[in-house]
DNA sequence: CTGTCAAGAAGGAACGTTCGTTTTCGGTAC
DNA sequence: GTACCGAAAACGAACGTTCCTTCTTGACAG
């Protein structure tokens, strides 16, 4: 039967989301028509509607695409020997992203977009707490490995208990400092992340300085 | 002549801009309709024509009103003696607002908007980079009179140099926290901005620290 | 009576979606 | 090889709704 058909259907739906994209980009969120989408992926109107079953379905595929999806990078980092430290960490969260991903702000666009669609905040909500456990699993790694001044570890169950308990608080901090930077980033031209590192790097060494204390 | 006038109109609009809030953190900036300001201002359509030349207008006033306004907060804790600590300074950023204003996410719409609307994104851009230089201008405060080593200051110009550098440096740091804060906070409940004091302070010693080095 | 302001119906453009029609293409009969 | 068929896919004009804005009408104060 359909063997191409599956294949098809992805391709199709990719091509709409990468017309959606870049309007999004150019005109905004609020202001992108379903002819914009249109004329840009360079289907038609039908098409489109055997696809997604509307333009709100059209903009939830785009912010499924976009959002979360980094959380490995931060997982991955942390399961490395040596555990790298924090600003390398945070530096490839940002490295390998789509031109204009930061630019055109159109993740920026999507969390607000969240903070009234019930749907599309579901999925910013989840994104936001699967990076929390990641940056807090890779902190604890990371104060564990490299910072854990008793060298022998997974013995004190405290310790490790305390350590979890700082990685979590800090995490919404680690986060944040991502999320503002992609703030900055859709609004004002020329602005790097690596501006931030330093930021990273003393929150980190202030988490492990307490952990020792 | 007009003697009630002016005032008056000040009044009305602050009337729509209420309204505009309003509905804006109910329904979201991208469907926000004319038709609710009218209903939940109480006002007529002609009326609020009177005193906006539109929509937009309308929607630049509310960015107008809600961005910003903060810097002075900054600004004047840099002026006491002793220089309040960052996680208390920090903490006087976010006491004081209105109700909502940060759970209601209106102020992370308007950024989004401002992506894409030439003139919001002019007026948000300077709203950070005033905000950086406060931000810079606490933080220096703070170095030369609680973590300047040296007790004798204004001498030594290549110190003060220094600190001015470390601290526009950092100052991108702290503004992404403060506005990763509001993602957060648009997006989840029970978001706490004190979750993000020790990270604050955290960055700030290490200035210090590398000031004094 | 005159000037100011508000009301709310109506205009008119823009938008999302639907649906009847056309095109494409792989398989099948001749 | 050619002609035909049927299903899947795409097309794009048209529809009904929503929305911003304008304009006529009426009320009230000076």
């Amino acid at each position: 039967m359909p063997v191409v058909s599956e294949d098809h259907r992805a391709a199709q739906r990719a091509r709409v989301l990468a017309a959606t994209l870049e309007v999004a980009g150019r005109k905004g969120l609020s202001r992108l028509a379903m002819s914009d989408i249109i004329a840009t992926s360079g289907m038609s109107a039908g098409a489109i509607y055997a696809y997604f079953a509307g333009k709100d379905d059209v903009v939830y595929a785009l912010a499924e695409s976009l959002i979360g999806g980094r959380v490995d990078v931060l997982r991955e980092a942390a399961t490395e020997r040596p555990v790298p430290p924090p600003e390398e960490a945070y530096r490839r969260l940002f490295v390998g992203l789509p031109e204009g991903f930061v630019s055109d702000g159109v993740v920026l666009q999507i969390w607000a977009e969240g903070t009234a669609n019930p749907r599309i905040r579901a999925l910013a909500r989840r994104a936001i707490e699967d990076l929390y456990a990641s940056a807090a699993n890779y902190l604890q790694a990371w104060l564990t490995h490299e910072r854990g001044h008793p060298p022998v570890e997974a013995l004190d169950d405290a310790l490790a208990g305390l350590r979890q308990h700082l990685a979590e608080a800090t995490a919404p901090a680690l986060v944040a400092l991502a999320q503002g930077f992609m703030v900055q980033g859709g609004l004002i031209e020329n602005v790097h992340a690596t501006r931030l590192l330093p930021s990273i790097r003393a929150i980190a060494e202030a988490v492990a300085a307490s952990a020792r204390a």
